[in-house]
DNA sequence: GCGATAACCGTACGGCTATACCGTATAGCC
DNA sequence: GGCTATACGGTATAGCCGTACGGTTATCGC
């Protein structure tokens, strides 16, 4: 959508109504006629980009499920799907934090980002279940605190990265963010999976 | 400062040059007379924010030095110090976002950003390799991997519990924290100080 | 065919903003 | 005493923004 490459390209700041209509080659009336303020347009474009990330990893997630890979090793590649270690991600990054940024003060876009958090963090936990039925996470273990460090530990990272994108010392973001991500997963996923039912994962 | 209370209270598009003279009961031309422009302002507020933030986790960490405290329990209290697990801490990191949303389309924030993070992230490797030196980390362990996790889990936890005060499914956002930070210190500093029997500072 | 509804454009307007500018006063220095 | 720099207040202005509004074309059920 028009505002995701504002943001992207010109900052937050520069998504007006009138710029957005122009970069999306239309009149800003029409704009209106969608969108009655200019905060309920910001709350659609937020929206739908956080259901694409969302679909995107979704998609990456089945695939790997459908390959009977690992659930350590299918969440790995997930979570790394929320990294910006490319161009692509890295944009999408801007636009979601922006986003974020300005949900600290508007309650609707809050919601957005909380509920996008929540789905994250509860798709993690589920991860972590499916794990200990088949045998790859010990049988008495919270699934919740497990999936708050793992989402913690992937928003944190793509901070680092983006902040970062050469890595540090020397280290590249890609080798580094991979080894703590394998590290964190292995904490939790600790054994190997016996047998596994795929259908359970779906949503 | 008057910008860090406007941001905090109204949000960050409340913070006009006027409205900001009246907060800190000042006209608009002093405002203009210590500062040439508005972006030159904001610097200088988020400037402000971070180092207050860095001198207080300083002397958080200084304090438990001379405590003479394990230094991944002096880490853990530093880190924690970053958590917005109070009120006080949950303005100061709202304050800190705002800036940080601002910081993806203006160099000048971005700078002051990555050199906090950057700096944070220092401190840690170096306490890491003091944890080296007196016995509490393993002597051939690269202190700047561990540094990156841990910056990140700080991170990323703080987000999780801004997003979620009242923690999840039912576990305090304290008990969460404290739990999934020591974990991620335990997995580097594990052994004890030599010089110190830290067992008297255990629960 | 025709009325209604939706898609679409262009513009006018009131409000807010950053900032330039001018005026004053106070304090330090020669 | 004068002179200059700094501290401070008030206001004018140009520009941009969101949005209201009136008009035009296209679609479609009946």
């Amino acid at each position: 959508m028009a505002v995701c490459e504002l943001i992207s390209n010109n900052g937050f700041d520069a998504v007006t109504v009138a710029r957005t209509a122009a970069t999306a080659g239309i009149s800003v009336g029409l704009v209106q006629h969608y969108f009655r303020t200019k905060d309920e347009m910001l709350l659609h474009a937020f929206h739908h980009v956080s259901t694409h990330v969302r679909h995107r990893i979704d998609k990456r997630i089945q695939a790997g499920i459908e390959h009977r890979r690992p659930i350590a090793r299918v969440l790995a590649a997930g979570m790394a799907e929320l990294l910006p270690l490319d161009a692509t991600r890295r944009t999408e990054f801007r636009v979601m934090r922006a986003f974020a940024g300005r949900a600290l003060d508007v309650p609707a876009l809050a919601e957005v980002d909380i509920e996008t958090a929540r789905a994250l963090r509860a798709d993690i936990a589920r991860a972590v279940r499916n794990g200990k039925e088949c045998g790859e996470v010990e049988p008495d273990l919270d699934p919740w605190p497990a999936a708050v460090r793992l989402a913690a530990v992937t928003d944190g990272l793509a901070l680092q990265v983006y902040r970062d994108p050469d890595g540090v010392q020397g280290i590249p973001a890609k080798e580094l963010t991979s080894s703590i991500l394998d590290a964190e997963l292995g904490a939790t996923f600790t054994g190997q999976c016996r047998q596994y039912d795929s259908r359970k994962d779906r949503p």
